[in-house]
DNA sequence: TAGATTGTTAATCGATTAACAATC
DNA sequence: TAGATTGTTAATCGATTAACAATC
C-alpha cells in the first residue's frame, strides 16, 4: 500500500530528508539493518517520532530486529521523488549564488543544476563548473527546453518578485527562494524561503534569554 | 510589562525578524503606522496570526488606526536582543562559507562578523572583505578575546562535530549549522540547521505529488 | 521460549484560526 | 457618533510523546 500520491504530514516530510541523509551514512559505514532508536539517534530526533514518521510509509522494519536499510532508502527515495534526478535553474549568480551552482550537495543528492542565470550581462557568459551563465531574458525558453520544474532564487530582494514570475510562467512550480523577502505565487506554486539573517536572529533571541538568566531575572524590565 | 525574559512561543520568534524586516521595509517607503492586515500581507502571514503574535510582546498597536512601525520595531529588536551588535565567528572558507563571509545581509541585520577560521593552513592569512582567515587552532583564544557566542559552521560534514566541540568549549552557545549532519551539543547550547539539499527534497516530494495529480491518481500504487 | 523492537493507540501539548467584544 | 481595527477568546487542528500490545 506504499503510495507516491501519499498525503504526509508536513513535518514528516521535512524530517524525511533528514532520515535520508542519516541511512546513507549508515549504509556507507557498513551497516545493514537499524533499530529505531539507532536511526533517531543519528537523525537528532526522538524514537518515538521516527517510528511514527516512518508508520506512514507503510512497513518497512521487523519487529524485534529493525529496519532494513538499503529498502528503506529506496522508500524514502521514492516518496521524496527521488528516484529520477531533477533539472533545477539557479537565478542570480552573485555572492550567494555563485557558491549554490558550486555546491557538491545538490548534486550528490538527487539534483542537477541545468541552468544559471544572471541579469548582469557582464557576467552572461562566465562559465561556473563548466555551466555558462545565461541572461535572465532566456528563462522562457530555456526553463521550458529542459524542462525544469525547481529554480532557486538567489537575487537581490529588489529582483525577486518579478524573476519569480517571470519562473512561474515559464513552468516552474517549485522555488527555493534566498532573497530576503515575500514572494506572492499563485496556490499551484511551492516556496520554500531561507534567510540566513532570520537564523541569526531566531539564535540572537536565544541568546538574549540566556543572558537574562544569567542575570537572574526572571523578566528583566524594560526601561 | 515588556521583559527580556520574556518566553515566546517558538513558532512566534520564527516570526518575528519576518516581521521586523517588513516593518523596516514600510519604515523605508515613508509609512508611519500599518494595520495588521497591511503587516501580515507585508510578511506572508494571515492577519489573526500576526496580532496574536504581537500580543505576546506587550500592546503596541491603537484599536481603529493599526501599529505604530517605529515603536514596533524598537519592541521586536529589543526582544531578538538586536540592540547590541552581536559578534559572529564563521568556521570554514570554502565554497559556501566564502559567500558567507561576504553577505551584506548579516551586516546589515544586527550582526558582525568578528572572526574567520579555517582548518586548511593554505587559507590562513588570506583576506575576506579586510578580515583575515584564522587557523581553527586560534579558535580557544580569538573567541573568547572578541567575546564570540554565535558561530557558523560551513565546514565539511565530516569536520562539523570536532569544530563545534571547540567552538562550545570556548564559549560560544548558539551555532548556525551548513554542515549536512547532527551536531552533539549539550543543552544550553542552541543549533539552527540549515541545509541545503533538504531543502530542495521537500521542494521535491511536493513535485512528485503534483505530477500523480496531473496524471489524475489518487494514488499512483508503487508496482 | 525469552528478549527485542516495531507499529499503533490515546493522551497531551502547542499552534492556528475565526469571531467578536473592546476601544480608539 | 460611526467606522475601523486591535487584543482576546475559544474552538479546532496538527504534532508530539509515552506506553504497550503485537510480533519477529
Amino acid at each position: 500500500m506504499s503510495q507516491a500520491g501519499l498525503d504526509l504530514p508536513e513535518a514528516t516530510v521535512a524530517r524525511l530528508p533528514e532520515y535520508l541523509r542519516a541511512l546513507h551514512h549508515l549504509a556507507d559505514t557498513g551497516h545493514d539493518t537499524v533499530s529505531s532508536e539507532g536511526l533517531a539517534n543519528a537523525a537528532g530526533v526522538n524514537s518515538a517520532k521516527l517510528r511514527k514518521d516512518l508508520s506512514h510509509l507503510g512497513s518497512y522494519g521487523t519487529r524485534g530486529v529493525g529496519y532494513d536499510i538499503g529498502p528503506l532508502i529506496g522508500q524514502i527515495e521514492y516518496v521524496l521523488g527521488l528516484t529520477m534526478r531533477r533539472a533545477v535553474a539557479l537565478v542570480g549568480v552573485g555572492n550567494l549564488g555563485h557558491a549554490l551552482a558550486g555546491y557538491a550537495g545538490f548534486t550528490s543528492r538527487g539534483f542537477r543544476i541545468a541552468a544559471l542565470f544572471d541579469a548582469d550581462t557582464t557576467r552572461v557568459g562566465e562559465k561556473i563548473n563548466g555551466l555558462a551563465v545565461l541572461h535572465v531574458s532566456d528563462i522562457p525558453v530555456v526553463v521550458k527546453r529542459e524542462s525544469i520544474s525547481i529554480a532557486v532564487l538567489a537575487t537581490p530582494a529588489s529582483a525577486a518578485q518579478t524573476v519569480a514570475d517571470q519562473l512561474i510562467s515559464a513552468g516552474v512550480t517549485s522555488i527555493l527562494n534566498f532573497a530576503p523577502c515575500v514572494l506572492s505565487v499563485p496556490d499551484r506554486v511551492d516556496v520554500r524561503k531561507v534567510d540566513l539573517a532570520i537564523e541569526l536572529q531566531i539564535l540572537s533571541f536565544h541568546e538574549h534569554r540566556k543572558s537574562a538568566h544569567v542575570n537572574g531575572l526572571n523578566g528583566e524590565v524594560r526601561k
